[in-house]
DNA sequence: CCACATTCAATTGCGAACAATTAAATGTGA
DNA sequence: TCACATTTAATTGTTCGCAATTGAATGTGG
């Protein structure tokens, strides 16, 4: 059996990219928590905020679409974001089997008051906007590449 | 109030890296579960046995400090570990505080099974081996750019 | 030696994340 | 029209992930 040196056995926990990435979120999280503690949001939560900051009045499965989420997290989410007032779930009368999310006042409002949150995260990532801009593209292809097996 | 054009604004979701970061994360979760279910391991628990299989009988401190996890999801975690006998929790003499967690044998054999685990991501990752490391250098660096934030 | 702080694991409670199933609404082909 | 498949959310059950707390063991200063 050839001996492997450590920097190049992929079985070492250091040599895997998908660790980087998983304790990468992590910290991501972390650093998160306070910034969106006062916003009275989990981080799931203020990606559904941004969807709905962006485009509002849309089906759960728009939302899924976009986050990579299915019914099964986004149900129980959506109904703690509007027992917090922030949006409102009706059913559409054109499709009686969609449920279309809708920002409250509340829900607009906060948006201004989340306006400071990603120069917040750029200030932690201690790191210039054009190199965080190339990580997020390779990293964006790298998941689309891997989410292109998945449907094999 | 400036206008942003929408490749620039920052409270955009697909222009924030933490949101390429998150969602790469689910994706690779998404390519490793059929492949660690053949194991009968979820990906934090491939990641705990990555651990083990470096070095054994470490404390659980340990692991949680390489791994960025704390108590509160290990001790669950490593009971359903040792539920499914691939590892023993076993109280230090030395110092009656730390639990001590070693592979039995079936958690030693399970290493040969994994074996061909990386390089089945690494072909679902589409990618030539000196990029992804690039990569992984660059998000763990950035990683612990975020981890320095936290703890001041 | 003793009061006190610190360390370590376990526990509790909450919010994701996802697989699998269910149920209702809608679409489709004969 | 009617049987059947598909779509959409909701539900159930399991496993993370973390904050906060607890309790036991250990370390420290006086």
């Amino acid at each position: 059996m050839a001996r492997k040196s450590a920097t190049l056995d992929p079985q070492r926990l250091d040599n895997q990219i998908c660790f980087a990435v998983y304790s990468a979120a992590h910290a991501f999280n972390r650093v998160y928590k306070p910034l969106l503690d006062r916003l009275g949001l989990t981080y799931p939560q203020y990606l559904v905020m941004l969807v709905l900051w962006e485009r509002d009045d849309v089906p759960v499965k728009d939302i899924g679409e976009k986050l990579f989420l299915d019914s099964g997290t986004l149900t129980p989410l959506l109904k703690r974001l509007e027992a917090a007032h922030l949006v409102k779930r009706t059913r559409s009368s054109e499709d009686e089997r969609q449920v279309l999310i809708a920002l409250t006042p509340q829900g607009h409002a906060l948006k201004d008051k989340a306006r400071s949150v990603p120069q917040s995260i750029l200030a932690a990532s201690d790191c210039s906007v054009s190199e965080l801009v190339a990580m997020k593209d390779e990293i964006v292809a790298l998941r689309d590449r891997l989410n292109a097996v998945i449907g094999e």
